[in-house]
DNA sequence: TATAGAATTGACGTAAACGTAAAGGTGCAC
DNA sequence: GTGCACCTTTACGTTTACGTCAATTCTATA
């Protein structure tokens, strides 16, 4: 099985294997390509949610595993639990319609978009409590200050 | 050092003390009063947070330690660690003005501020993201059941 | 062939704010 | 004299998503 290269990895016309052209990448390169660490790649398939092939002991990573990734970072974006994304993708069935999955993804869904808009509101919240209390904070040092300059006088 | 009894404690027609009404307050009034737990205040003051006195082993909470918590809670609710709470509440000097501590309170209220409204715009992108998902979706529900229709046909 | 760079597994550490026993004292209403 | 509500301390457990070594192996290249 040829790898490709680390320093030219990006330059990828290689071997076309069986059907399609399967650009392999090692964990490296998969890594810096989607903006995390390597402990990052392993402990999301160390949860089930990646599943590279091997060479030896070397993992390789296939636009599959790619498109699995991004799905993970988009949860992840959206504030769903590893858990919950692992939840969705397991349900995803190449041969079927996925219309269970995709009731799933939509049900969890809904209840995220809640608990988003929930923790929204306690940020609003919390952004007013404080900036009332900031004022009145300046308040209290303007008048403090106002007290220093007529001592000093 | 006379105690409330549990039952009446609400109604506190107390001794008046050196000075002004000392109502004592057990941990367990306490904790109703603000809505926390006991755990919850015997851990603030374990983290130097509150200061009861102690009739024997027996915690007991003044207008002090109200006021203390009170500030706790307002600290919490603005997203505050119980550190930058301590930090901030350590400055406090009944005999001074307290300047420092307010320029520290404010110097920190204008980070966390800004934390705060970081946190929204991520929540806000996390909104927008997950309402384009969930209606790619249900766009692809919408036609696996059309699909389905003209099948049953 | 020597060395640097990339990869591996394993396993403990981290953060925050408490939860949850376990095992035991104290006072009071009956 | 007992049951019950209340209080105490000690100390390990929880959660999530990795970080951070450590020790080792593999591979490529000068």
């Amino acid at each position: 099985m040829k790898l490709v290269s680390p320093g030219e990895a990006a330059a990828n016309t290689n071997d076309m294997s069986d059907q399609a052209g399967e650009d392999f990448v090692r964990i490296g390169e998969m890594a810096k390509k989607y903006g995390v660490t390597l402990r990052t790649l392993r402990f999301y398939e160390d949860k089930g949610l990646l599943n590279p092939q091997r060479d030896g002991s070397t993992r390789l990573y296939t636009r599959r595993d790619k498109a699995r990734l991004k799905l993970i970072l988009l949860g992840r974006k959206v504030g769903f639990s590893l858990r919950d994304v692992k939840q969705m993708m397991d349900l995803y069935d190449p041969t079927g319609s996925n219309t269970k999955q995709l009731r799933l993804a939509l049900d969890k869904s809904e209840k995220q978009l809640a608990r988003l808009q929930k923790q929204r509101a306690l940020i609003d919240d919390a952004i007013n409590e404080l900036s009332n209390s900031m004022a009145a904070v300046r308040q209290m040092l303007s008048e403090r200050s106002a007290l220093q300059a007529s001592a000093a006088r």
